[in-house]
DNA sequence: TTCTTATTTAGAATAATTATAAACTACAAA
DNA sequence: TTTGTAGTTTATAATTATTCTAAATAAGAA
């Protein structure tokens, strides 16, 4: 089955013209069942690997971009050296092992909502997430 | 009152040598009576503003590490984009507004005690950190 | 088919960080 | 004190992630 199709009316309804590439980089995001974690590095492999035909790194960068400012992913800041996204665009929470260097998702309702007794004047809240911090025991 | 000498004895008893340039380094990071964050460019330019002597940037860099890797300071991961550090080293959460891209420190006590439901085999948890973003309302 | 505008692209530019290797310095031992 | 050595500092080069640029291309409306 094909969700190129689906794709495309996603990528219209946003605005943004459903071009050979960004389809080409909609299947690799978003066909797998599971969600995941990458950079742009990854990203980029992943499709000179899954796919026949090369994308510029540029056109790699303005996509994931593009996406994240649809909503379509979410930037996580983990590592400060690199940008990771993720296909999960809910609010939910992760683990980071230090001895790995992997990131995984918890997913929301495995973590009791968090009670914060303090607020910024003028400010309203947007988003609560958690940062497990593991190593190897 | 001069901390000198208490900084030079820390130095010395975690393997570094009390330099001249790590001298004045703890003064600026650890001589304020509130803890706060960084960047190694903020840094840089205070040490320039307050002292008359310069700090070569490769030594910045290598002492802001050092300290880190001796839990004097505190590296954080809100903003992909640069590496923030923090004086407190403690475990502690954060309010980070999305509209003015400024990070604040929400005390430990602040926050009802997190419960996580699940778990990682063959891992223990070092660290449960919450990060609480905000924007104008 | 044609026109307009969005998009892609290679490569240059920028910025943060790390590496290098020579000069310098803290400090232990003579 | 002086000296030797290992740790540090430094300027600069190298590296890496990311953004910019401007020309070529392609999507979609007329």
């Amino acid at each position: 089955m094909n969700n190129i199709n689906i794709y495309k009316e996603k990528l219209r309804e946003s605005g943004l013209r459903p071009t050979r590439q960004r389809l080409k980089i909609c299947e690799v995001l978003f066909s797998p069942e599971k969600t995941f974690h990458f950079t742009i590095n990854d990203l980029s492999k992943i499709i000179e690997e899954k796919l026949d035909e090369k994308i510029s790194l540029a056109t790699v960068y303005n996509t994931v971009h593009a996406f994240k400012k649809k909503g379509y992913l979410k930037e996580i800041s983990i590592n400060s050296d690199k940008s990771y996204f993720d296909t999960n665009t809910k609010t939910h929470h992760h683990f980071f092992d230090n001895s790995t260097k992997e990131l995984t998702d918890i997913s929301d309702d495995q973590v009791e909502k968090v009670k914060i007794n303090t607020s910024l004047p003028g400010k309203k809240i947007t988003s609560v997430e958690v940062l497990v911090r593991v190593e190897n025991n």
